[in-house]
DNA sequence: CGTGTACTTGAGTGGGCTCAAGCAGGGTGG
DNA sequence: CCACCCTGCTTGAGCCCACTCAAGTACACG
């Protein structure tokens, strides 16, 4: 994707041309000529830990392509308790399961720094329907995405399995990447993930981290601090060792 | 759907032109001409209670649109543990997850006497390549069941919610069509389910009828057997009163 | 009629919830 | 720069619910 690129400059907007990413994002497979008028619309943000990129039940108008960073998508329960139901990393799409809803499910927030495609519903549509492509594209991304509801439900979902197996679980699902790195939510986020207290979980930490399994480190600022972990350990402890 | 049928018989094979939900199903939005060859392929099956559509692991090989009665949809876990994500009904489709991987995600269990179109996987890749309207159908199906296993995750799934409530929930969600008929699996399942052991299941159930708020009926054979709710009070305990 | 499977019921234990107090750290205003 | 507050985290004590283990029952099937 290096040589004769059009020529065609981004004023504030995204340039998809440049992106890095086009081949793991939802345009792959739609070639630079057609980007042209695709890309037009698109704009580019930046998110900071705990924004918010859209709230539930507001108007369905965009979806949006996560380049980097990681987003909590919220489900609102029935009796008003919100649980996180699964969490977007790079290169998924924000939104798409509600692509030909009127208004959005979810609630999507940021974690940490965010930065993502605002793709407008309009202009998605347009360009669904002209590339078959497309169509195979959004399919893909759906079926991952309901991959990883499911996985969430089996392995994190709680029932007989102990709570600290099912931490582990959850510490290498929030993994940053192949590192030790692992994202920090706060203590009542991983209690909606896993259905605990967050008083639980807390006190789960501390344990692992007596035990030199994990360590915490950055700044206590939300923004930078993150786990790191023994990938080994939690991994056995994850299988119910 | 009922004046100028292609005169076509289908020797032992599902015949859709007379199939009364064609438009709930995939192949709406298909034109009557373009099903002759489209059905051609496809076949009508019965499952009893307990008999296995395919099986996790498996050669995906066919996608099998339920006409007729519940299946129930088992991913396995890490340790072995299974757990089931979620439930299909008259309409849906088995199988759509796993349509562009190898191998089917879930076993898929018959719970009842069910009926269901087996699809092969050739037929319906070279339908979809040739119909637009059908990759539609095929990511609102999608969708469908994202959001049903979202549900079941932020619903069931435990958590600092009672188990009673949960229970609640999942007989509402086995309820049979509109009336006050409820699917009643084995304990286990339910336990697989909600994540609890046979034994409380067994206990909130008798509970339950103690209560006055469910009826065991049918006869104790698995193929007939389900319960009679009185589904306000249901919905009562279900939103945590 | 015997066997096996699924369900029921009981007693006892322990893990996670509840309630509550104490602590750290960052942000704000003086 | 310091004092303050406020939010998020930690830690403790006590209790209750659901799990474990185990025995007993009902029912379909061979």
């Amino acid at each position: 994707m290096s040589k004769a690129l059009p020529e065609i400059r981004c004023h504030g907007r995204s340039n998809c041309f440049a992106c890095e990413l086009r081949h793991e994002m939802l345009c792959s497979h739609v070639s630079l000529e057609d980007l042209v008028n695709f890309h037009a619309g698109i704009d580019d943000y930046d998110y900071d830990h705990g924004s918010i990129l859209y709230h539930a039940a507001s108007p369905m108008d965009a979806v949006y392509c996560v380049r980097h960073g990681a987003v909590m998508m919220v489900k609102p329960g029935l009796a008003g308790a919100l649980r996180i139901v699964r969490m977007l990393k790079t290169g998924d799409v924000a939104g798409i399961e509600s692509a030909f809803s009127e208004a959005f499910e979810h609630t999507a927030i940021a974690v940490g720094e965010v930065r993502a495609c605002r793709i407008p519903i309009a202009c998605l549509r347009r360009f669904v329907a002209e590339h078959g492509g497309l169509q195979m594209r959004l399919l893909e991304k759906l079926q991952g995405a309901l991959r990883e509801a499911e996985t969430w439900l089996s392995q994190l979902a709680s029932g007989p399995t102990p709570t600290r197996t099912r931490m582990a679980r959850l510490m290498l699902r929030l993994r940053v990447g192949a590192g030790d790195r692992i994202h920090r939510l706060s203590l009542d986020d991983m209690g909606a993930i896993i259905g605990i207290t967050p008083e639980t979980v807390s006190r789960i930490i501390s344990e692992f981290v007596g035990r030199g399994i994990i360590a915490k480190c950055g700044s206590n600022v939300a923004h930078h601090r993150c786990f790191r972990g023994d990938i080994r350990a939690l991994e056995k402890i994850a299988q119910g060792v």
